[in-house]
DNA sequence: TAGGTGACGGTCC
DNA sequence: AGGACCGCCACCT
């Protein structure tokens, strides 16, 4: 299996698109997602690589484990996913209701 | 080849 | 509810 960073850069925003909006995904669910094709990946290098490439995509749909928001955009993300629909738990989303992954339902927790 | 770095994740207080 | 700590891992220098 011949592996490429670039590639998995390109798998992670392809799968950060497929997010419907009002629903989000974690770092280490997108990860988890792709290492089913991918024999390299974490949490870690997700969010490394929205950090430098996560400006084209709905990157307001991806958040920590925790529900918490990307450091230095917290009141962008709140403000766009809120826009979306997604009810805030204090500063966090609430994952039980919102949390996403393929395959699943587009609709939300509701 | 070795060391530093970070949009993480879970635990402990 | 909020903050501090450690473990993890691939990428970059």
């Amino acid at each position: 299996m011949v592996y490429d960073p670039q590639e998995y850069v390109e798998a992670v925003l392809a799968l950060v698109e497929s997010i419907p909006p009002g629903r989000v995904m974690s770092y280490g669910a997108i990860a988890d997602a792709l290492h089913d094709r991918f024999e390299r990946g974490s949490a870690r290098r997700v969010g490394t690589i929205m950090a430098q490439w996560g400006g084209g995509v709905p990157w307001h749909r991806v958040v920590s484990g925790g529900g918490r928001l990307p450091p230095g955009h917290e009141l962008r993300a709140r403000a766009l996913l809120a826009a979306e629909g997604v009810v805030f738990r204090g500063s966090r989303v609430r994952m039980a209701e919102y949390a996403w992954h393929p395959g699943d339902t587009d609709a939300g927790g509701g």
